[in-house]
DNA sequence: TCGTAAATGCTAAAATTTTAGCATATTACC
DNA sequence: GGTAATATGCTAAAATTTTAGCATTTACGA
């Protein structure tokens, strides 16, 4: 399956993607009140049956109305995703991606342990280096 | 200024737009070069022209050629870009999104001990928690 | 200086994306 | 069962995006 970050999607169609990540499963009704500028609900129909024709979700029925799920796991779409954004914005460097999410909230105290003791695990874990 | 990741920005104006934020400043050879199933000439001038109008680069001369920049600096895009992405995919939760980035690549005993150095910094730093 | 290579300015056609609307089906409730 | 509300199926028009081509300008070297 293609990554639908850069290549390939239109505007709508990855504004749609993005919902369908943040809800995980939705309705028509869903993707409509999410969409910036929203058009109408045919619209919104025929958006999501072309995802699916070109194979990023699949749908099943609820009752009487259909509910869309993407067809890849939401961890490996996040982390092409991250990948992409670390490769374009921060010269592939981890570091520079960690600092400035790091930067971006204030974390509290507990959370700067729990990502210590992330770090701690991972110099432990690591085989590679 | 707009953020450029999800939002106006149509299939291909996005991808030179990663293109300029990778390399910096550009050129139209080097757009025409990286951009993935590349048109011609025109058509990525025309591209361009079209971003700056839209005030998201500039361009100057250099001999007889243009060079476009981005106007807005490439960690402002890129920290806005981090926030679409853990927002979509990882809850709000800058740790998960941390897990994720680490996992990615293996990270050398060197760069762990830095991200750790960097957290400590946080903790003393942060006047919020 | 003059010619040539390589750039930009501009215009409009081609292709794709985005949209709306009407017909039909399904569910829930009385 | 009948009916209203709310879905989907399908088609085609509208709007936007993407593209190419020709005219013009600019820099550089013989």
């Amino acid at each position: 399956m293609e990554d639908y970050g850069t290549v390939k999607l239109s505007r709508r169609e990855r504004q749609i993607m993005d919902i369908v990540y943040q809800r995980g499963r939705v309705s028509v009704a869903d993707v409509l009140k999410d969409l910036p500028d929203p058009p109408t609900y045919s619209t919104v129909r025929a958006l999501l049956g072309i995802l699916e024709e070109k194979g990023y979700l699949t749908h099943k029925k609820d009752g009487k109305r259909y509910i869309y799920c993407p067809t890849q796991p939401r961890h490996l779409a996040g982390r092409s995703a991250l990948k992409q954004i670390f490769q374009t914005f921060f010269d592939k460097s981890i570091e520079k991606t960690v600092i400035a999410l790091v930067s971006e909230v204030d974390l509290s105290d507990e959370e700067l342990d729990r990502l210590s003791q992330l770090i701690e695990q991972a110099k432990k874990g690591d085989t590679s280096s």
